[in-house]
DNA sequence: ATTATCTATAGATCTATAGATAATGC
DNA sequence: ATTATCTATAGATCTATAGATAATGC
């Protein structure tokens, strides 16, 4: 049951793909190699024709999906010129965002393992962190570079934190209030439509 | 081997302590009951004369740190009467707190897998992060009660979200970085003593 | 002939239990 | 006699590998 080399590197972005989306459901422990591969199509042993171990797996898929997180921030805030850290906060303080672990952001989900795992991931997650840190320096209000870095900073751990504590909560009241009060409390506009 | 009726009471405490710190370290899925059991000085077996599974074990540790948590908050408001926010900040976005994971704060170290456990679970979670918010709806600064409420969601979703990414740094700058912009920007008072 | 995948399994680890052991406390 | 702990192990699960299978591509 040979496959083309062309079929062999879909394979590969399919296993990325689909572990990317089981590790921010389940966490690096909570799925196995064998039900990442059955999820893809594919049989266990074929894992190891592309990855050396599972470890490096976490790794690769990690590093696709800071990428990605990066470029989305990006696109929303280039897409909303007149007001970008708006467009930034309304996608990112969502309802969907909390829900949807399995396509949510990789921080929100992963985060708190990193620092369980080797060098390597945590180096992935630092620069994903720092690229979305600039692109907040850019928008958050502030007279100096200095004070809008900070801003950048305190905005982002404010971000990430209100969606873990909102995905944390049992009920979705106080879910919302959490995205609610961060949106709020971080951008300089009155609001108007709040939910 | 049998121990009188407080040895055991003893026992059980000692299980759900070294349990909390293990916990806290490596995750609910990054240790094992034989693990604990050895760390408390017992044997493996034992461990089922205490609990009736491991997740009721994940649940009563998780009950005991939540508490404590929220116990050590209201002292370290009520120590400082003049300048309680100050004094929470200060205590919270700790160096300490960045890198002693296993006797650090629960919600900065657990709390992405509670979504994943049981209800019981995440009750526990959203009443001390409710407790951790009433705390704070008193010593934030705003005119209105509604004011400081959005304001104790904000500051709490920016705390628990800056040492949750400092923890993430593969650098202690950037982790002081997270600490420092967030305490600034949610402290009312122009700071004189910064690292 | 090469190589991507599949079948089958080794070896380690994990939760939970059964039965034996030995000290407590009536 | 009761009961807290220990020894030993069952049964499930997990990572990783070895060898067989079968399609690709020179």
């Amino acid at each position: 049951m040979r496959v083309s080399r062309e079929k062999f590197a879909e394979n590969r972005e399919k296993i990325l793909a689909v572990a990317g989306e089981l590790f921010r459901e389940k966490g690096f422990d909570g799925i196995g190699v064998a039900e990442i591969m059955k999820a893809a199509g594919l049989t266990h042993g074929g894992f190891y024709g592309h990855f050396d171990s599972k470890d490096e797996l976490a790794s690769e898929a990690s590093k696709a999906l800071v990428a990605r997180s990066l470029e989305r921030w990006k696109q929303v805030a280039a897409s909303s010129p007149e007001q970008p850290l708006e467009a930034l906060l309304a996608h990112y303080l969502s309802h969907r965002n909390v829900v949807e672990h399995a396509t949510g952001c990789v921080f929100a989900a992963l985060t708190q393992e990193v620092s369980r795992h080797g060098p390597e991931m945590q180096s992935t997650f630092t620069g994903g962190l720092m690229g979305l840190v600039e692109v907040l320096e850019e928008i958050v209000p502030g007279e100096t570079p200095e004070e809008r870095r900070r801003k950048a900073f305190a905005s982002l751990s404010a971000m990430v934190g209100a969606v873990i504590l909102a995905r944390a909560m049992d009920s979705a009241e106080l879910s919302q209030e959490f995205l609610s009060a961060t949106r709020q409390e971080l951008s300089p506009l009155p609001d108007e439509s709040n939910g």
